[in-house]
RNA sequence: GGGCGGAUAGCUCAGUUGGGAGAGCAUCGGCCUUACAAGCCGAGGGUCACAGGUUCGAGCCCUGUUCCGCCUACCA
């Protein structure tokens, strides 16, 4: 055999390195739109610009490489657009952070020195997970990448807003808004965490105008009493409905306020009467417009009471403020109780500041009409994987809201629309105005908002292959073959670009959407920091090597099912690419630097007829599971075969014919053994990019040294050979048997035993008679006889196979004691079928109803169990005769 | 409150038209058998959460219950 010049072990770390540069350099990844072949296309989520690489992007991106690299080898024309997301607050604060070190804030630079600044940062620092994406092994195209904020994408953006406002579906208008006090601007309710907090209850009360009483109102906050302009109670509850209609006065201020009904307060809540403060509060903002309530504002944007508070508050931050209330509530006597109560608080899902509900001037997109082409083209268009994903998102599309895209930061798209200093004119355009449309004047003063980042990452899978401009990447790629993402994002994305998409393209974004899982701790904890329970995939691949980490969470992912990793399992799979490393080394030892060119219609024999067998049938499930998106079968499908058949039995089996002096029958195996292997690096690199490619560039007599590049494998029909799986199970069982005599008996494995069997029929002693060889070395024997009255002595240790049965001469020196326990485990489970089946086949309804395949099959093992047992029986009973 | 998902071996999970309960890890026993000790061989281990129902037959389909997780919502 010849040295093999590979090393012992897998080494992923230089070769990971070696591949990535090569397929960058060799733009291995960049499709060329006029060239042929059906487009298939995925564009990739965007990360944040300033993100860093968790789990969940490492299961993203490895789904996708996986979807990509099987489709090059279909054939198809594949585009993988990269990029990355501008995350307008994010971005900023990072940045704001930054200058806070150097004692400066954002306004002491100003607007433009400021995003300056921020693009400074962005080139030096953003975007550095685009590097860790690509250690990852994601075969994008790297000269695309695009970015949500840069020039081409700004086109795009300008183009949509300027549209929808002409079309009538962006309009500006006073809402009621969360509203971050420390970012400054207003959040979208999806971008509103919320958390249960422990607060209280303060029960207040109220005088009625009119002197004729008062009633208790509770309420969490109370220092937004200050806002409150009306009382609402149920006009059902018996104890309240007569105050309808009449006054009460505000404790502290004195105002008179209107007690109205609706059907909103709920009785049983509280004590049932309830303090509307519509500038404050969101569903009170709802009940004001109900019942044309004045919206009184008190807290300014920062949180601090403004110039609508009685004059001794004004100043006051809203946190100081309660305390104070609080304690001129119980001087005036309004205060009765307070109690525990908890409840639910909003928080900026950047900052974690709470959220203060606030009215304000902000740019809506009307979503109803958007929304409807978005819900109706689900599934009929877009297919969502799993399909219980439906639900959720029809679910959202029909409670929609129509969308606050004003942020009133500064790192984002700054909102196309000015207005007329002279005449007030609003103009909104693609283009900068020079002068008003109306007045011709040139005071003309853009607005100040951004926009949501959202919005433009709405328009991502057109806008990253370069509308508004008609581009051969636009005609060719869209609408996109799939989408991988988290449900997280199910709402803040997924639909939105399914409504852009459709709106501006005529077309769905995507054909298929396929939702994968979060990737959770090992007792299914979210991932976080401060828990301190992180799996860095960065580590993990510095540690195991990127393709274990990639095999692990295609292992994982299950359709529709939280993934609960651990590090151990990536070690176990790291076992795995070392295993098949080492195969690799054994089989290029033997192929000794050449490409066989024996044809494979020469191959025979029990081992090289089977795996080429097994081999047709992986290639079939590899498609099906790929394109089903069952990618954990695809992981498991490749793991059984490489080690439990290719490794475990194959390998082993055709040692015999490699060592053999007749160099035709070797040549003949090489061939198998040489297609075997290079066809499963074929099948396994859209998993394992990496090794799989390694062992490619040292592979005898390869054309194509890009594995990436090269085709699925060919189905090779004439090699499919139902006999050969039928023979295996049988060599397989007969070896079993003997290794498990072996070591119940507990005889070294390193002693050769002798195998008798006497056989049920011709075709297994045909079997036995041909792989005599086989047999003594995988079983470690050393002589074998077989036939229909071969028979072997009392003494022995025995079996019975699919009907035959072996005999495995015992020296003197062993326990026979322990050869009849073994017999009588084996009894037990006979015995346990026997009662199952006999049950089966006495119900006279199972014998009727069942279809006849079924019930022959039963009282087929029946019979086989029977026959086992009665074999069995005479071989105890022959072993007790000789012990006595 | 509404919705969704989960409950299968000690642990993590597969189980695709309902027809003999599986894998990996862990455990136990034996092995340096010339690709691999990151390995090889063998073994033990489960009322498929609980209670009903449909069916000749249920881990799988239907109903209810319990526990866990997530999403969502206007309980001041």
């Amino acid at each position: 055999m010849a040295e093999s010049n590979l090393p012992k072990g897998y080494e992923p770390w230089d070769v990971e390195k070696k591949w990535l540069d090569h397929w960058e350099e060799n733009k291995t990844f960049t499709p060329d739109p006029e060239a042929d072949g059906d487009p298939y296309s995925i564009v990739i989520p965007p990360p944040n610009v300033t993100g860093v690489l968790h789990m969940g992007h490492a299961l993203n991106i490895t789904l996708q490489d996986i979807l990509c690299r099987y489709q090059r080898q279909q054939g198809k024309n594949v585009l993988w657009v990269p990029g990355t997301d501008h995350a307008g607050i994010a971005t900023q604060n990072v940045v704001e952070r930054q200058l806070k070190t150097e004692g400066k804030t954002r306004d002491d630079l100003g607007r433009d020195k400021f995003i300056e600044r921020v693009w400074e940062w962005k080139e030096e620092k953003g975007g550095h997970i685009l590097k860790q994406i690509r250690r990852m092994g994601a075969s994008v195209d790297w000269d695309r990448e695009c970015f949500t904020f840069d020039e081409d994408r700004a086109k795009a953006v300008r183009k949509v807003f300027v549209q929808l406002y002409e079309e009538g579906l962006i309009y500006k208008g006073n809402y009621i808004i969360n509203w971050c006090n420390r970012c400054h601007t207003a959040l979208a309710d999806d971008e509103v965490e919320h958390s249960p907090k422990p607060g209280h209850f303060y029960n207040l009360k109220y005088k009625l105008s009119d002197g004729s009483g008062d009633l208790t109102i509770a309420t969490t906050r109370p220092e937004t009493m200050l806002g409150d302009t009306a009382i609402c109670v149920n006009p059902e509850d018996g104890r309240y409905k007569h105050l309808i209609g009449k006054t009460a006065i505000l404790p502290i201020v004195g105002r008179e306020l209107p007690i109205i009904g609706d059907s909103y307060v709920d009785m049983e809540f509280g004590t049932g009467a309830l303090k509307v403060t519509p500038a404050h509060d969101m569903n009170d903002w709802e009940l004001g417009r109900k019942h044309n309530l004045e919206v009184l504002s008190v807290f300014d944007e920062d949180g601090n009471i403004n110039e609508n508070g009685p004059e001794k508050y004004q100043g006051m931050y809203k946190d100081d403020l309660r305390k104070v209330i609080v304690e001129d509530l119980k001087a005036e006597g309004a205060l009765i109780s307070i109690d525990d109560h908890e409840h639910s608080v909003g928080e900026c899902y950047r900052c974690k500041s709470t959220i203060e509900p606030h009215v304000s001037e902000q740019w809506f997109v009307a979503m109803k009409p958007l929304a409807e082409k978005a819900r109706a083209a689900v599934p009929s268009e877009t297919k969502i994987f799993p399909n219980n994903w439906e639900k959720v998102y029809y679910e959202w599309l029909d409670n929609i809201r129509d969308w606050c895209i004003s942020r009133q930061i500064w790192w984002g798209h700054r909102i196309p629309a000015w207005t007329c200093e002279e005449c007030g004119e609003l103009i909104v355009s693609t283009e900068d105005p020079t002068k008003c449309t109306k007045c011709s004047s040139s005071k003309l003063v853009q607005e100040e908002d951004v926009l949501d980042t959202w919005f433009s990452s709405a328009l991502w899978p057109f806008s990253t292959m370069g509308w508004p401009e008609e581009t051969p990447e636009l005609a060719r790629y869209y609408p996109t073959s799939v989408l991988i993402t988290g449900f997280d994002i199910l709402f803040f994305w997924v639909a939105r670009m399914m409504m852009m998409g459709i709106h501006f393209q005529d077309q769905i974004p995507f054909h298929h959407v396929y939702i994968h899982a979060l990737v959770r701790d090992e007792h299914g904890k979210k991932m976080s920091k401060s828990t301190g329970n992180v799996i860095d995939p960065l580590e993990m691949s510095d540690k195991y090597g990127t393709d274990a980490l990639r095999f692990t969470l295609t292992s994982f992912a299950a359709m529709g099912r939280d993934i609960k990793l651990s590090e151990q399992r990536i070690d176990g799979y790291r076992n795995f690419v070392n295993k098949i490393w080492n195969s690799a080394r054994f089989a290029l030892m033997n192929l000794d630097g050449k490409k066989p060119e024996t044809s494979l219609g020469d191959a025979s024999g029990l081992a090289n007829e089977w795996i080429l067998h097994r081999l047709e049938e992986v290639k079939d499930t590899m498609r099906e599971a790929v394109e089903a998106y069952r990618f954990n079968e695809v992981a498991q499908t490749m793991y059984k075969f490489i080690w439990n058949e290719f490794c475990d039995w194959y390998l082993e089996m055709i040692k015999p014919d490699l060592y053999s002096d007749d160099a035709s029958r070797k040549d003949a195996t090489l061939k198998v053994l040489w297609t075997v292997l290079s066809e499963t690096m074929v099948l396994l690199h859209p998993v394992m990019p990496f090794v799989t490619q390694e062992i490619w560039s040292v592979l005898p007599g390869i054309e194509n040294g890009d594995i990436a590049t090269v085709a699925f494998p060919e189905k090779r029909d004439n090699c499919r050979n139902e006999k050969a799986i039928k023979d295996m199970e049988l060599f397989q069982g007969l070896v079993s048997a003997v290794r498990n005599i072996r070591t119940e008996l507990i005889i070294a494995p390193s002693k050769k035993l002798e195998l008798i069997v006497r056989t049920a029929n011709d075709q297994s002693a045909a079997l036995i008679n041909d792989n005599i060889e086989l047999f003594k070395a995988l079983a470690r024997l050393d002589n074998v006889t077989a036939g229909p009255e071969a028979e072997g002595p009392s003494a022995s240790g025995t079996a019975v196979v699919q009907g035959n049965e072996l005999f495995v001469p015992l020296a003197g020196a062993v326990d026979f004691e322990s050869e009849l326990a073994r017999l009588d485990k084996e009894f037990a489970k006979l015995d346990k079928d026997l009662v199952m089946i006999e049950k089966k086949l006495a119900n006279k309804g199972f014998v009727s109803n069942a279809p006849a395949a079924v019930v022959e099959k039963e009282k087929a093992r029946l019979e086989e169990i029977n026959d086992k047992k009665a074999k069995l029986t005479e071989l105890k009973d022959r072993l007790v005769s000789v012990m006595e």
